[in-house]
RNA sequence: GUGGCUAUGGUGAAGCGGUUAACACUUACGACUGUGACUCGUACAUACGUGGGUUCAAAUCCCACUAGCCACCCCA
């Protein structure tokens, strides 16, 4: 038995690799028209980072983190999201002495040991941006108005944009308690999940999808009426610049996050068309991340997008580049010469292939036309000693008799 | 961590106890000794995830293992 590449690890081949670029070539245009700047953070960072932000009881944390320990006897983890890291950066290179508004993004690998299914892989990648240092429901709007636009861009409409607000650290604890409060009186009526929640995470039992919880907890509080009056000025501040760009959203007051610093604005990108992993792309504010990690209390609000995700929602869409030209060759003088041709055409940018070994000129046309190249080309003793010959055009068989130098076959292309 | 399903070539697959392991795509070569797409021909699994077992006989039945997928949990 050969080796195999570990569960949950997926090797991204030409076919797939090709959408993938167009997604993140989408993305990268997009962020930085945004004027968003691409951050670079490493895959591993000290267990602590992620043990502080993302939260000691989270699920990620407790039991999904590839977490080792180095030959010196450092606790390590491969990162399971960005955000950490990249608010470590933020902190450690002081990056807010400089601007305490940056606008980042990033986009890799990430790691979480889970049982892989579609649309969720051990190692899978996020694209991700950030805005540190703006409090203001303006940030909020912008970067969801991003995050609508690159959908669009990359040509998705499908997903919709759920939002909600989590409240902050003054009014979460009152809304928590009489949640509580209120499903105490149902526990009764819970499937064994959600009782099991109703200790360790009573917010989540909102996110069930059981129909009889469902049911059980109609009527439920609200968080959405318990925000202190900061946080309801702000929610509704975001919702109406929303209204105001006329970005289509809808509000989830059940929307929870795995992720412990999330606070205020959250929201979700959902689809129907990825079985039970519906988010594409997820995010929210985390005011009280970055005074956690040890710097100093700026906020920030950022998401991230899940990449297979998005590539699985493209679908068997091609984006695979056609050759401009395809020279075929007669003999072994006439193929030095096409080298040198196709080496001018390449230096002046035209996409050229051609035979390298000596092929009949039947599977040499076959070729091209496996290629999708738009033109084809037949060097023989006659064109050599010419200097022309004729190009054909693929798609319809017309041929052009042309010379044989970079200007003139790179006009007869246009 | 829990459950369900599936495992035949590069791919999609037929096969249901005795077959040269069908068919299609892909690939290579040819029909056409200087021209692709359509057509036609030829070649391409000593081999049916691995290990046991049942049987005169197993890709086909049984068991175990392994892998993959999907779902739960959780999440992007």
């Amino acid at each position: 038995m050969s080796i195999t590449a570990i569960k949950g690890f997926n090797d991204i081949l030409p076919a797939e690799s090709d959408r993938w670029q167009y997604i993140e070539q989408t993305a990268r245009r997009v962020f930085e028209l945004n004027g968003f700047s691409e951050i670079r953070v490493p895959i591993m960072e000290k267990t602590e980072l992620f043990r502080r932000s993302i939260g000691d009881a989270t699920d990620i944390v407790e039991k999904e983190m590839y977490t080792f320990t180095d030959k010196g006897e450092n606790s390590v983890t491969l990162r399971p999201e960005g955000t950490a890291s990249v608010m470590r950066a933020f902190i450690e290179h002081k990056l807010y002495a400089q601007d305490p508004v940056a606008k980042l993004y990033y986009l890799g690998p990430m790691f979480r040991y889970e049982r892989p299914q579609k649309g969720r892989y051990r190692q899978f990648h996020q694209i991700g941006a950030e805005i540190t240092g703006v409090n203001a429901p303006l940030a909020d709007a912008q970067v969801l108005n991003m995050l609508v636009q690159l959908f669009r861009e990359i040509g998705l409409d499908e997903p919709s944009l759920q939002i909600n607000s989590l409240g902050c650290p003054d009014c979460r604890p009152a809304y928590r308690a009489s949640l509580v409060a209120f499903m105490e009186e149902r526990l009764d009526r819970l499937c064994e999940d959600c009782r099991r929640r109703f200790t360790t995470n009573p917010l989540r039992i909102l996110d069930c999808k059981v129909p009889g919880c469902i049911e059980a907890t109609v009527g439920a509080p609200s968080v959405l009426d318990h925000l202190c009056g900061d946080c309801d000025d702000h929610f509704a501040g975001v919702k109406g610049y929303l209204d105001s760009t006329a970005t289509p959203y809808s509000i989830n007051h059940r929307m929870v996050r795995g992720l412990d610093y999330y606070t205020r604005t959250t929201f979700e990108l959902v689809t129907g068309l990825l079985g039970s992993q519906s988010a594409v792309a997820a995010g929210g504010r985390y005011d009280g991340l970055i005074s956690q990690l040890g710097g100093p209390a700026i906020p920030g609000i950022g998401f991230a997008i899940g990449f297979e995700r998005v590539a699985l929602l493209l679908g068997d869409k091609d984006f695979s580049r056609q050759p401009d030209l395809f020279i075929a060759t007669m003999g072994v003088g006439e193929r030095d010469f096409a080298f040198r041709l196709m080496h001018d055409l390449l230096r002046s940018g035209v996409r050229v292939e051609m035979e390298y070994e000596g092929k009949s000129l039947k599977s040499q046309m076959r070729r091209a036309d496996k290629l999708g190249a738009r033109y084809s080309v037949v060097i023989g003793e006659n064109e050599v000693a010419s200097g022309k010959a004729a190009f054909k055009r693929m798609k319809d068989g017309e041929q052009i008799e042309v010379p044989l130098k970079c200007e003139d076959i790179k006009k007869m292309m246009e």
